[in-house]
DNA sequence: TGATTTTAGTTAATCGTTAGGTCACATCAA
DNA sequence: TTGATGTGACCTAACGATTAACTAAAATCA
């Protein structure tokens, strides 16, 4: 790979305010006061205001965001961080970014994503979120995150997306009313014996899902047995290695995700789903590659959770908002039930 | 929505190197040197350098980035700006800009998303970019747009990914290379009659697929027949309304969105794919969501091409890298040829 | 005519960090 | 004793933009 020292027309240092002054024949501050509306009780007159505007133009001059941004302690910056790998082939992670980079651009702030800080401790992260290039901090994080009692006690404002955080406000989905609508769904179509892929990361979100799942029992009459684990693979053989009369009808994983690997895991076993056995989902994401079939899920808004999250944070403008945002869900009754 | 004030414990304003400086008794610039290891030629006994210490961890100090940036010069972020509707739910969005992240991620880099700027004029677009938050610049943008004269005449370092600008430094992939993957694996299926649906986009690397593709016309004794539009559903119709004998048996698109599209389309009019006829695409994305077939395609690494670009930007330290950085690409045979 | 208001700017301070110069004191060789 | 060298630390002046406070002239009014 080779390299060259820039070779550009304009070399020399950007243009910068004292520059504009001087060739308008003005103090900087006058060209400030012109050049960014100041709100200082400076007066310009007409010609003056023109002979800067004319200097600005001339010299291409760009204001210095990074200057302003230290004097009026305003990034316009939005950050984004997350615990755990940070890739945005991801679909849920998609989902929040096209959703947080979309409430950035309406309010007009830029979007940053932190590194996912893989191996690095708790205090650089800490150090590296803290460092005053943002305005607002959007979470994206586990239960267990190591930082969440010290960002909640820093100055920086922050709002939990998709997981909700003790002591933080937070956007999130109706979890419970998704669990009833796959239960109410399920019992519809006469399904008694159920299997529950509950999710193995700390989740509130996801525990939500579960704990609902189990308070419908009784409502529905089911029968509910929840997985040793999420693994779709592990799941798949344990159903498998069931008797007829034991095994389940359906299962109900605690994701999208989830859900489509166990159809795989068992259709490798030869069940077939769901002839065999109903499966279904939750999160409700589309693709743009044609997908095999449509699973049975609950659409969570996650576009939009994640856009809400970034216009509380900016209309917030130096408070904080309090308390959770819950979006309503919908049942997507799809060809797996 | 409710909004309280902010009330965290900390609430007075973070403390600079001042406070600490202060607390320990010492000159702030003692200060910066022990916490930043600045390279000024102040020198520091062991004994002050451990009370500095001491009085930044008393204090929770934090340096402060934007104070930093003004005066090194240096944001440590990468900026990404893309013409046209930015949304990560698309797939190839999604696969750019997770190479992007990594790279960041990799280089100690923050990666700063610009919006769109929807609906903006030139003008704006361009002093933002180059308004210092940012230490480089990755462009993914149309062969027409207005602001990469301007770019490439300023002063920030820029590389362009997956479509090449003139007079730019850029990451792409060996498009002929696909081509010419694509025109050998229908011809050796028998294919003789062809269409190819070009892009209606401006973009150098779709037109470097097609007149590749056209240039091995000869070679591999083939007829073909340019679509007028690239719109798979008048394509489709195109194709269904031509006679048994002047239909193409195989339709070449120029990325696999389209691909997928057109197979839909001739779907719904009845055409088999690859019964009737053979589909293939370009660019060899992946799902998460089980996708209904696989696609014959050339499959692209956007992922480390963007990766690669970043790595650039960030290796040049100042300098800017030149020409033009390939990458290969390899054939998918799919179901659909 | 003198006092007051309006107009049109300027000066100095600030944000937090850092490069470069300065300065006092100690140590050591000639 | 003197000059050279080293050590520990301080101080000033940026980086670029913004704001509050101040000044000086012109215009208005009593």
């Amino acid at each position: 790979m080779e390299f060259v020292e820039i070779e550009k027309v304009n070399q020399e240092a950007a243009p910068t305010l004292v520059d504009v002054a001087h060739r308008a024949g003005v103090n900087k501050v006058t060209a400030s006061i012109v050049l960014s509306g100041g709100s200082g009780n400076t007066r310009v007159s007409e010609a003056t205001r023109q002979r800067i505007v004319q200097a600005a133009a001339d010299l291409h001059y760009q204001p210095n965001a990074v200057a302003r941004s230290l004097r009026n302690r305003r990034t316009h910056t939005i950050g984004y961080y997350m615990s755990g790998p940070l890739d945005m082939r991801d679909v849920f992670l998609s989902e929040i970014a096209s959703g947080l980079q979309q409430g950035c651009e309406q309010n007009r702030h830029d979007f940053l994503m932190h590194g996912t800080f893989r191996g690095r401790y708790t205090d650089e992260v800490y150090t590296h979120l803290l460092n005053g290039k943002i305005d607002g901090l959007v979470l994206h994080v586990e239960n267990d995150d190591p930082l969440m009692p010290r960002l909640a006690a820093s100055r920086l404002p922050v709002i939990a997306v998709a997981n909700p955080v003790p002591d933080l406000p937070s956007v999130t989905v109706d979890d419970a009313a998704g669990s009833r609508l796959i239960a109410q769904h399920l019992a519809g179509k006469g399904h008694r014996r159920i299997m529950y892929a509950a999710s193995s990361f700390p989740l509130t979100s996801a525990i939500r899902r579960h704990a609902a799942f189990m308070d419908l029992v009784e409502e529905f009459g089911l029968e509910v047995n929840t997985a040793s684990t999420s693994e779709p693979s592990k799941v798949a053989e344990t159903i498998l290695q069931m008797s007829a009369q034991r095994r389940p009808t359906a299962v109900v994983c605690w994701n999208d995700l989830t859900a489509y690997r166990l159809i795989q895991q068992l259709s490798v076993l030869g069940i077939r789903v769901p002839g065999d056995i109903a499966v279904t989902g939750f999160d409700g994401f589309t693709s743009q590659v044609p997908p095999a079939y449509i699973l049975t899920t609950v659409r969570a808004p996650w576009h939009e959770v994640a856009k809400t999250a970034v216009d509380l944070l900016c209309s917030a403008n130096g408070k904080q908002p309090v308390g959770e945002t819950i979006f309503p869900v919908e049942l997507v009754v799809g060809e797996t039930t």
